[in-house]
DNA sequence: GTCTATAGCGCGATAGAC
DNA sequence: GTCTATCGCGCTATAGAC
């Protein structure tokens, strides 16, 4: 096992946990337990918790976004692409029906978080909802989308739908729920 | 002080705190500094962590949806009082801008709930959605909402919205993007 | 009804052997 | 790089005096 096996499956169940329980929830003794070594262990890997946190966040950060851009820059429709974002909200669901998205729970803990993962947290919005201003403006410029108001506008409601979607998806109704309201978005949007 | 009073008081800062920091960030020792008493006061009110969260939420829900209703009985048009509605949200962000819906913060921590609470918060979510489809149904039939899909869908879609811009808002943005996110949502439902 | 005192546990973090 | 052992703290909860 090489030092960064070791490191990328501490990562792995952090993620893991904050999704199911929050950064609150996820502690060093759970992590242990998952990935098989002591907790005095991870330290050698992560001096501090607040460590940890910024690097899960910050590598959730960048394989989402490559994920999202490997859609959006796919050659087809706006709606096309917008349907396949949507989509990647549903992975963690899907997987086991009670992970959430990363930035909706550290959004709810976003009071108690040091201020480098709190910075990761805003990004990822921001991130977010600038590749979504980007797609819903060409959609509309191209005919397929037909809406009132700013691109911009229409971007953060579509992301905070999302965001709010998969915690309420979650508590009840799981997946199935989900897709129900991100067709309805899809639906509201389309021309 | 009646015991009543000493009861809401630590209510009040116990739905605080859980709207600022989370169920788990939450504690006895903060309420009790909170209150003005020592913690091993509050469990003569509320024997277990799980009553205190069970007794906010049941308040919460309570006091919200006589809120809901006495907006929705008005005698207005069906997009006054959805406008008046979404209006709700802003309350907790409009006192101190860092106080999140308690749904919100209890459906992000929903999988270390205990059960009672956990069913709060799911029947807080099916009320708000029965009366948002009631009054997005009745809204279209008179010719004010214009919208494609089921008028369920469309409340299921509208409250995630409203969960999620919350959370979103208070991570950055407070309450002008709040106000902008529920703008954008009623200008793609007008007719 | 509120207090002091304390039990018992889980937490993040550190020291030092191997 | 991982281990054992331990520190110090905050937590929920309880016992018993006033």
């Amino acid at each position: 096992m090489t030092q960064s096996d070791t490191r990328e499956r501490i990562l792995d169940a952090s993620q893991n946990l904050i999704q199911r329980l929050g950064a609150n929830g996820m502690s060093y003794q759970h992590v242990s337990e998952e990935v098989g070594i002591r907790k005095a262990s991870i330290h050698h890997h992560f001096a501090t918790k607040t460590d940890l946190l910024q690097d899960v966040c910050s590598r959730y950060s960048e394989s989402f976004f490559a994920l999202v851009d490997a859609q959006l820059d796919r050659e087809s429709s706006a709606v096309d692409r917008l349907q396949r974002y949507c989509k990647l909200f549903e992975g963690p669901l899907c997987e086991s029906d009670d992970l959430a998205c990363l930035c909706a729970m550290l959004g709810a803990e976003i009071e108690s978080l040091d201020s480098a993962p709190a910075a990761e947290v805003r990004a990822f919005i921001d991130g977010n909802v600038s590749r979504l201003t980007k797609l819903l403006d060409e959609g509309r410029r191209h005919g397929e989308f037909d809406f009132v108001g700013s691109p911009r506008s229409v971007a953060q409601m579509c992301f905070s739908l999302l965001e709010g979607a998969t915690l309420i998806a979650r508590a009840d109704g799981g997946i199935k729920r989900l897709r129900e309201i991100t067709r309805q978005m899809l639906r509201l949007l389309e021309a």
